[in-house]
DNA sequence: CCCCTCTGAGACGGAATGTCCCATAGTAAG
DNA sequence: CTTACTATGGGACATTCCGTCTCAGAGGGG
């Protein structure tokens, strides 16, 4: 259990990983290479491969990088509601639309579709992404279900195909932005569609 | 309006363009490169760069040839449902989440995606993909607007937005390969929800 | 049969890649 | 402040890849 904490390590990490990640939303998952990140990033060429010597792992930094987590409901938000399973739902998918109209998630989503066909680091990201999804929306499925505002089959699974799945189709297939009233028109439709 | 029959020529561009989308499904869009094409289709590198002069053309050719045009609707299909829209919406989606099913229409899918937001070739495939999936819908989906059984204002691309999105999301997001019950439960789900 | 086009093979200069070494500067501990 | 250590930057190096060019020969059309 090593704790690095060498200032100059994290320092030229950041840098580096900063790079990378500009570059990734720039040209897409190509564009990030050992030499461009060093140019980039003002660092030796050497440097980069000794922090990942592979260029899948670099690649797998920047993604993650350019991953990060969903923020959390805010419990008072939750309270304001009133416990709506509807409204919660709403504002869930409404953070996770505004996280896809930015560039960089678009340039990482595409990356991870395409690469996690042939990359094992990939696959756990695309999976990971996918609880994320999930695990967003789990606690005001499980509370609509139990209200009897959806069918009792209808996993936070299947909901997140149901709602998040047309959001995906919407900004990365028909390339429009998403709207709040998209958003309220999804969930609209999935919980009279799944109830 | 040339005519360009010759058949050397054909013969090394077939083999050529079957090389490229064999490399794309199993590589990847960056596995297709002027060297590796060559290789794999036993011609000149030279002969390569002679049909696709630059990096990006060779690519494009490689994934119009992985997304070949939808088949039209058998009449006689047609006929057999009863002219219901439902039952047309499900066999349409059921062709679409077949296709899909296939490792290259993955490949394809997700080389457009990732590439579309810095190439303008790519772009036009995609929304050329939009339009296919619209296109498919669009008969049934008027036809049901008329009887009532979906809101007026639903459009076909909204319908594809509605389905095709879960769908995809279930297959390139999920990693699950479709089965005709998804279709179903999809199809389904969004009529009730749209109407 | 002849002429033309496309092809395969290779040479080439240039760029990128991956690995190594070493002098140097920043860091932590005494 | 001094000392030992470690990450860095820069460069050398061999190798591979890239894009272009040339040229002889095979395949096709008239």
């Amino acid at each position: 259990m090593e704790d690095r904490t060498d200032p100059r390590l994290v320092r030229s990490r950041d840098a580096m990983v900063l790079a990378a990640t500009a570059l990734l939303t720039e040209g897409g998952l190509e564009a990030v290479t050992h030499q461009a990140v060093a140019a980039r990033a003002g660092v030796g060429r050497a440097t980069v491969y000794r922090h990942w010597p592979g260029l899948l792992d670099l690649r797998l930094a920047a993604l993650e990088a350019g991953m990060p987590p969903l923020p959390p409901m805010p419990e008072e938000l939750r309270a304001a509601s009133g416990n709506d399973p509807r409204a919660e739902l709403v504002h869930r998918l409404g953070v996770l639309a505004e996280r896809w109209d930015d560039e960089q998630a678009g340039a990482v989503l595409a990356a991870i579709l395409g690469g996690s066909r042939h990359d094992e680091g990939m696959r756990r990201l695309r999976e990971s992404l996918l609880n994320q999804i999930a695990d967003a929306l789990r606690p005001a499925v499980t509370a609509a279900v139990e209200r009897g505002q959806l069918r009792s089959d209808v996993t936070p699974e299947t909901f997140a195909m149901a709602t998040a799945g047309p959001l995906f189709f919407e900004r990365f297939l028909a390339g429009n932005r998403l709207g709040r009233d998209t958003v309220d028109a999804v969930v609209d439709a999935a919980m009279r569609g799944w109830s």
